[in-house]
Order: structure tokens, then C-alpha cells, then sequence
DNA sequence: TTCAATAGTTCTCAAAAAGAGAATCTTTTG
DNA sequence: CAAAAGATTCTCTTTTTGAGAACTATTGAA
């Protein structure tokens, strides 16, 4: 942010409002007014004047340009943790009403995959035994899931593999087993296909061709389970993914499966939360779909 | 407040803003709207306004009217914890950075009495040695002044006798030799002159008077110290005070004082804060001209 | 019972603030 | 050096806010 000309009079001291905590923090989030300006769906021009409204208000710098990028001055350093303390401690208010009222809203996280297969029928679970709660999707990767969850993005996510953090909790859902997946007909190209960063898949595609040394094989990245699926179907390459990917897929038939062996076997798919969430409860009703 | 008429479309959801919640408190704090808009120096009708927005913004109402008082809901006693919380982390964010500019206001709260006579000096020894240190004075009864300390109006304040409490911290700062002030030609009636309600002066002769067994003496209570010392110079009666208000009293001369004896004899005035306090620094260095 | 005082709400209008979009400036990148 | 990316500034319109007056309901006192 430029200095405000020289405005000689600085309104030092009025309230601090939770609109510029939060534009404050999703420009820090995302680094930078265009990013934060996608995320609260508003034009740059409006992320600017709150942080500039923000930094009069405080009567200090929050950030200062470094070329095209914004960087944290030390005052925002400061003010960071305050404001997503002050915005969390917003929402669990939120929460608490909604929870008293009965009607609550969670907010659940899952990759596309997930989303695909294994969830609706949790969700229509969900809503016959517990019609209170009024889910609501986010879709993204595992890796940008864990963000999510921390942020309060997201009440809770599912992801693949184990959390390692004292702050989550992580309630087992699936065990997907993990297949190589190949042309019905046996005929390949020595290509492994992943999809993106960040996906489940791909960490475990890639940590089993490691294991088996093909590390010098091609990869080939796709956004969509569909895309790896065609183009392994017609034999350009092979994919490691779930099982149940192929399942009932347009290309299953012409689709041979492989089950992976030892700790590749299985993918663990569990739901996480943050231990301190209100909605507990309810991210436990939705776990319930999942039981053995 | 009553119901919003019957707006088909309730904007539930939207981000609750700081001078919402601030009012909130403001309206639970000070019992009513109209302590509110007193206090928020505002009218009523905004604050009426600015509640129904909060309430329309949580889907929820959160006072109902009971006679002509207002009554928290269970969902507005949800909320009030949170509201404190949000409210004092706003303060601490600010203080934070205040801090590390370098230049910061404290809020000092202070009995009248105190005031008068202890503070001058060490505002004085404060501004030479510590400028950065911007001192602003809220004078209140030594009760009030306890609830400030709580409340975050004050950041400190000096009261009279010991605080059992372990949220704050409490440093001697003067000890107050307490005397029964009479009429210098020892003819008065056996009529106690006290301050009002929350002065520290008026529990301690209270206090005494109770184990002396005056009880069934007649008490007048007046609001300024001058006005009491005026009384008992008159020969009206008599009081108990700190010596200090008499000295340079411009009634000194026909006023004549005797010390009290045992555990009446000192009253400890302490500078209280709360241990969370992030202006702990400067606090403490306006006790250093009380110290011994 | 009536009347005044008190507390809260509603309504209206003027002033202030916030948002969208276009234009501008600056740095980075190809 | 041109194009792209990112941030800021400017302008105009819409929305929100606030002050004040009028209104309603309760309380308390004469």
C-alpha cells in the first residue's frame, strides 16, 4: 500500500472492522490483492481501500510493495495471528448459535475423487438421520484440504493417508484399495499418468514407482480421473489409483486392474477436524456413514 | 427488540461486524440502549438499529423486550462471552502494534480522591522519564473502577483494600494513614459524614464505624470530599478519611484529626491490572514512583 | 385514574461509506 | 521492447449509516 498522501488529519482509533480482518487475511492467505480479491469475490480495487481503510484506522503500514508483490511490514507481522484468532473466535460464535438453534451448517472438504464415489451416499444419510445439519461441499486437493481445515475454510475434510498433527482429528472412513491399472488388452506404453499437485493418487502412484525403481519411466499429468482413465484405456500409459475409480467408469470394460501389494495395497481415506471445532457432533454424524 | 416486520429474505450469514458486537456489549453492559448510546456517545436509535442488524446477521434475536427493560436471550447469552473475547482481542491487537511503534496511550483509572492528591506526581515522573507513554486519566468509585480493570475500559487503576483474585495483578502503591477527622474545637454532633457508594473511604468508616457499634448513628453521605470536609469543619459532624485530605485542605485549620489504631489504622491503595495486559511494561513503570 | 417520565422502536432524510469498473502506474517476463 | 501481471487511483452509483423527530409502551407518582 502507498502512504496515504498526507491526509493531515489520521483517523487513529476507530473500530476495527472484522471485514478488514478478514480482506486483511486472505490478502496475507494468498498473497496478494488479486488472489484475496478472487477468494471474497470483490474487484482488487475494493481488497485496496479496506487495507488502506485498515492501516488508517491502526495509523500504520500493513504492507509494503516489493516489486509487484506485496510483503508483511512488522506491524502486520503483528497483527497477523490476532486477526485469525479474532475471525475464528467469529465463526465459533456463529457456531454456538447455530448449534443452539438446531440448524447448523458444515462445511465439508473433500477431494473431487471422494466427492465422486464415496460421498453421497453419506450425504443422503445425513440428511435422512440428521435433516438439522446442512452440508455444504468444498472441493479441492488433499494437500490444499490440510490448509483448509487449519483456516476454518473448512470444517472438516476428507483426505488420504495419516495426519501427523496434535491439533486434528482424524476418524478413519475408507480404506480404498489401491490398483495399477492398465489397457484391457495388455498392450501399454511404459508412461505412468498421475493427475495434478496435490492429489492422493499421485503421492501414492509416484511412491510406488519409486519403490519399483521405474523412476526413469515418463509421467504424464492429467487434471481429470476421466482423462488418465481414456488415455490409459487406449494404452498410451498406466495409472495406479483406488479400485473403485474404475468401477462402473465408462472405460471399465476396457480397463485391466492389478491390486497393489504390502503397505501399497490399501489407501486410508479419513475425515479430520480440528480438535477445538464446535461442530463436532456433527462431523461425528457424518463419520457414522462411514463405520465398518 | 421486536421482530423485523417480516423481510422474506433474511441475510443470514453475513460477516458480524466489530461496532455491532461492541454495542452488543455496550447494551449488555450498561443494561439498556439508552446506557448504551450514553456510553457509545450515539443516539438510541442506533443502537437499536445496529442490534437488529447483529440479530438479523445471526438469524437470531438476542434481546427481548421485558417492560420496558431489554432481556438477553439464550442466544445473546451465547454470544456475550464471545463478544468479550472478540472485543479484548481487538484491544490487544492494537496495543500490540501501539506497542511496537513505540508510542502507546494507558488508561489509568483512578478515585477522585486518589487523583487529587497521589497521581500529579508521578504523571509528572512519568511523562519526564517515559514520553512515549501517553497517560489518559478515567476517574470512577473504587468499585467501578474494579469492573473497568475487568472490563478492559481501564488498562489499570488504583483501588483501595486487597483484590482476591488471581486474573490480576495487584502492586502496593501507597499506604493511606486513616484518621477521624472532627471539628478542630472538638464540638461535633455524632453524625458519620460518608462518600458515596463505591468510595473505598466510605467502606472503611463503615467498617469502623460498625466495630466501634455506632451503628445506630445517623449517616450522611455526600459526593465530594470537600463537601464532607466542609460538614465536619462546620461541626456537623465527623468522617474518616485518609490524612492526606486534610492536608492543604483549605478547610485544614478548623478541622482536627485523630489516627485510627490496629488494622483501621493503614488503608493500602494498590494499582491493579489484568495479568494479560500487554501494557504490563508501562504499568509498571508508573508504579515505580510509588515505590517505597 | 391520569399524567409525566422513561425506555425502546420506527420513520425520514441527509451524509458518509463501500462497491464496481475503467484507467493508470510499475515491475516482471518472454 | 511489448505484453502480462499486480497494485493503485479515480469516478460514479448504490448502499449503509447516523441524527433527529415522532411514536408506542411501561412505570411510577400525584
Amino acid at each position: 500500500m502507498n502512504q496515504p498522501k498526507n491526509k493531515s488529519q489520521e483517523k487513529v482509533g476507530e473500530i476495527m472492522e472484522l471485514i478488514s480482518l478478514k480482506t486483511f487475511k486472505a490478502v496475507v492467505d494468498e498473497a496478494g490483492i488479486k488472489g484475496a480479491s478472487d477468494k471474497l469475490n470483490t474487484v482488487q480495487s475494493n481488497i485496496s481501500s479496506r487495507i488502506q481503510r485498515l492501516e488508517q484506522e491502526l495509523g500504520v503500514r500493513l504492507f509494503q510493495l516489493k516489486g509487484r508483490k506485496l510483503e508483511l511490514t512488522a506491524n502486520g507481522k503483528l497483527l497477523y495471528p490476532y486477526a485469525c484468532q479474532i475471525l475464528q473466535l467469529e465463526k465459533q460464535a456463529k457456531d454456538a448459535i447455530r448449534i443452539h438453534e438446531g440448524q447448523y451448517e458444515l462445511v465439508i472438504g473433500t477431494p473431487e475423487t471422494f466427492a465422486a464415489i464415496h460421498l453421497p451416499r453419506a450425504l443422503k444419510g445425513l440428511r435422512r438421520e440428521h435433516s438439522h445439519i446442512q452440508p455444504r461441499i468444498y472441493t479441492a486437493t488433499s494437500g490444499q484440504l490440510i490448509s483448509a481445515v487449519k483456516n476454518n475454510t473448512v470444517d472438516c475434510a476428507f483426505v488420504g493417508g495419516h495426519i501427523i498433527n496434535d491439533d486434528f482429528v482424524s476418524i478413519p472412513a475408507v480404506v480404498e484399495k489401491m490398483v495399477k491399472i492398465t489397457a484391457s488388452d495388455g498392450h501399454y506404453d511404459p508412461v505412468l499418468f498421475v493427475r495434478g499437485e496435490g492429489c492422493g493418487y499421485r503421492q501414492a502412484a509416484l511412491a510406488w514407482q519409486r519403490e519399483m525403481g521405474n523412476t526413469e519411466q515418463q509421467l504424464m499429468e492429467m487434471s481429470s480421473v476421466d482423462g488418465v482413465l481414456g488415455c490409459v484405456a487406449a494404452g498410451l500409459g498406466y495409472t495406479i489409483m483406488g479400485w473403485d475409480m474404475v468401477r462402473n467408469n465408462r472405460y471399465e470394460d476396457s480397463l485391466a486392474v492389478e491390486a497393489l501389494t504390502d503397505h501399497h495395497a490399501n489407501l486410508q481415506i479419513s475425515l479430520i477436524y480440528k480438535n477445538d471445532c464446535l461442530l463436532e457432533t456433527g462431523i461425528q454424524a457424518l463419520a457414522s456413514f462411514f463405520a465398518p
